[in-house]
Order: structure tokens, then C-alpha cells, then sequence
DNA sequence: GACTACCTAGAGTATATACTCTAATAATAC
DNA sequence: GTATTATTAGAGTATATACTCTAGGTAGTC
């Protein structure tokens, strides 16, 4: 592989298991024994690397979320949908743990990152209306279809931030993509309410397949309620 | 006003302004005139000033939840509580821009913010079960309603985070109360399916009054739809 | 072999950051 | 007044961080 290929691969393990402000230029160098004079050849500075990291990111979040406009959604398409987000959260999920500070160095990334953010509220949206069609969820008017929309995204981002911070111990070590998916229960008791009689049973069971396993998975205290 | 509280006030308006990563202890005591030497004569280090800046934080959310036990809870205590929460992540607005770190690096407060989260979390599902029995909502099983709870913080704890990253502009300036409090409306866009009839209309009316104002004022794109 | 374009090493730098140390000054107690 | 304690200044330090600079290698081409 090539060198500039390693260094993004490698920034990316790092930043994900360390969180972006504890990984140095100096760390990822000597993490892939090279040189930081080699890793400067590569990349311009730390913002340009995180950057390229991101339109990976966007890339691929982008193509998950392409809607097929020639025909009905299914359950099916719901959940890959849902999947599908949720692994792409897993693997840049540096992303979203520093996001403030990082578009506030970066106008390039603010910029690109306002307009993604728009266009995935945009996608949620039509997933909505597109369930409306298929008859799995009522259809609702637009505006609040954009409001529960934007309540998705919220949940989405910040789903794992919750599961860290409600960690007993150090976040970055003990958090799995399977505890991160039971994010995916927390969207489907938004839709719980706007399900279609005819698959309301259909969805409750796969809510219930994400359900949090134990109390103490989801890090919370001895509350048994939970 | 004593030395040490001075240290207080103007680190938690230096962090809201600025953000914790940005503001070193040295600005902190060069913003109030004082010597470091001064400053680390009161405070151990950085983390204490932030532990002691959270437990005001703690305290006064505490105060605000305090759930009235002998008697029905009215529309007007729902408000209360929702103004309240805002106007506390408001005035303490740094801390969760940085959560995940701060709580990497002290683990006083990662338990104590995963103590605060639970209390928080079972204020936010007693006042759901209050609502019920005041007639507001329909009265909604123990587990729903905890789901649903946790949905009500994702987003409560989240919204501003949103609002800073949907900015075109840097963050940090151009965010007012008010805007933080459209979150509001987008909580009660949660709630809105589990209202009874008698009550529906006028939390409607209620929720009419935190609708963004603009769809620009929002930081979202020229989307009309929004 | 010589030219060129690409790649790499590694020492080095300017700046920042959290924090320390000593000595001096103010406040209080007796 | 004197002894003691609380407070403050300000220079200083160890470490880290993002990034630079020079010199040298390597690969391909003619």
C-alpha cells in the first residue's frame, strides 16, 4: 500500500481508539515507523489528513443513503438503512466525539460537514415519506416530518457519545458495534408511535432484536428498571 | 468576591465563550490580571476548576428537576422543566462540548456525570408517569417510557452541539438563548403522539411558540422545506 | 551513466501548556 | 508590635506539539 494510504488508514485506526486530540502527527509517524518529515511530504498538516478522512466518511455515508425512487420501500430497506448508518458511525466514530473543535479549525470541513448534515436530514426525511408510501408508517406533514427527522439524526450522532459517557470505565476501550447498534432501538421507539397497524407488530419485533441485552451493557447504574 | 470564586466565574465564561480545549489555565489567569502562581495557589490543576464548575452545574439541574410528590403536575410544570434544562445547558454550555474528554481525564467526574446522567434520565421518566396521571399523556408502559426518556435527553443534551455545527460561521459567537430553546420544540415533537385529546391543542399552541423562527436562523441551508 | 521525479530520514524549531518555586506582601491573631 | 497564616507575583521549567529543512536515497528513462 502506499504510504499516503497508510497514513489515512492508520489516523483513522488512531483517532478512533484515542480520541482525535490525544493523536499526534508525531503519534501516527511513529505508529507506521516512518518519519514526521515523511508524513509532512504527504499531507500539508493534521487538518488536511482529517479532512480526506471525512470525505471517505461522506462518501460512504452518501451511497448508503441513496434511495431507490422506482419503487416501494420494505422493512428490509428500513433496516439496512439503519445498518447501515450505524456501521459508518462505527468506523469514523472519531468524527462525531470532536466534531465542535474540529470545524472550528477547518471552514472547509464546516462547510462540507453543513452540507452533508442537510443532506442526510434531507434522506431521512424521504425515508419517512417513502415508508408513508409503502403503508408501514402514516403519513404525517411535512414539517413535522422534518422535525422527527431532525430528532433521528440527534439520536443517530450522538447515541454513541451517550454510550461513553455513561461508561463506568475509559470510553474509548470497552465500546462494541454491537452496544453501539441498540442506538438503532432508540430510532425505532421514535417511529413506534406513527407505525401502520398492519406492521406495527412486524416493527415492535425488530425493536425488540436491538433491544439492550443487560442493564449493565448499556454502562447504567444498578437501576433494574432499565 | 474572593480570588477563588473569580477563578469560577471567569473559567466557565472563558470555556462557554471559547471552549475548554482553547482556554489554558494562563488565559484564565492573565483574563482576571493574576499570576498563574496565584491561580494554581487555589486550584491543584485545570481539573479541579472544571470538577467544581460541575457540581454547580449537578446542583442547579438537580434543583430545577425537584418533582413535586403531593400533588398533579399542570402544562405550566412541563414548561418550567423545559426552560429550566435549557436555561442550565445554557450557562454551563462548555461542558458538553467537551464531555467525552473531560471525562477521559478525570474520573471523579465520569462518576459522577454518569451518576447525574441516571438521576437525570429517571427525573425525565417520573415526569413522563406525572404527566399520565395528570391526564396530559397517555400513561405508557415502564419500559416505553424509559426509551422514550433516553430519546428526551439524546436530544435535550444534543441540540446545541447541533446548532453549533449547522452554523456557517464559527461556533462559538453566534448562538443565543434563544435559539438554544428551539430545542424545545423539537422535545415536544417527541411527546406529541403520546398526548391526549383534552390536552393535545394546547401543547400544540406551546410548541408553536419554539418553532424556529427562520428557516436561516437555524443555520440550515436554503432548504425551503425546513 | 546521468537525469529526473518521487519519496524518506531525522534532526531541529518555534510555540504553547500545565504547572512549580521562591520570595514578597497583606491580613489576622495574640 | 510581633508572630503566623493566607495570598500574590512572576520568573521559570519540563514536556509536548505541529511543522520545517536539508540531505540523501530509489526508480524509471533515455
Amino acid at each position: 500500500m502506499k504510504t499516503r494510504d497508510k497514513i489515512l488508514l492508520s489516523s483513522l485506526e488512531l483517532f478512533n481508539e484515542q480520541g482525535e486530540r490525544n493523536v499526534t502527527t508525531n503519534h501516527i509517524a511513529a505508529y507506521l515507523a516512518i518519519s514526521p518529515g515523511n508524513l509532512y511530504y504527504h499531507f500539508r498538516n493534521k487538518s488536511d489528513i482529517i479532512y480526506e478522512i471525512f470525505q471517505e466518511y461522506e462518501k460512504l455515508v452518501d451511497f448508503y443513503l441513496d434511495i431507490p425512487e422506482d419503487r416501494l420501500l420494505t422493512l428490509d430497506d428500513m433496516t439496512f438503512y439503519l445498518e447501515s448508518v450505524f456501521d459508518g458511525l462505527w468506523s469514523y466514530r472519531f468524527f462525531h466525539r470532536d466534531l465542535e473543535y474540529l470545524l472550528d479549525r477547518d471552514p472547509r470541513l464546516r462547510s462540507d460537514y453543513r452540507e452533508f448534515t442537510n443532506r442526510c436530514l434531507a434522506a431521512i426525511s424521504r425515508i419517512f415519506e417513502k415508508l408513508a408510501d409503502a403503508g408501514i408508517v402514516e403519513p404525517q406533514p411535512e414539517g413535522l416530518r422534518a422535525a422527527m427527522s431532525l430528532n433521528v439524526w440527534l439520536v443517530i450522532t450522538n447515541w454513541m457519545a451517550f454510550l461513553k459517557t455513561a461508561h463506568a470505565a475509559k470510553a474509548s476501550a470497552c465500546l462494541t458495534i454491537h452496544e453501539l447498534k441498540q442506538g438503532i432501538y432508540q430510532v425505532l421507539t421514535l417511529e413506534l408511535p406513527y407505525l401502520t397497524p398492519a406492521y406495527r407488530e412486524q416493527v415492535m419485533a425488530l425493536r425488540e432484536k436491538y433491544r439492550p441485552t443487560m442493564p449493565e451493557q448499556k454502562g447504567m447504574l444498578e437501576s433494574p428498571a432499565y
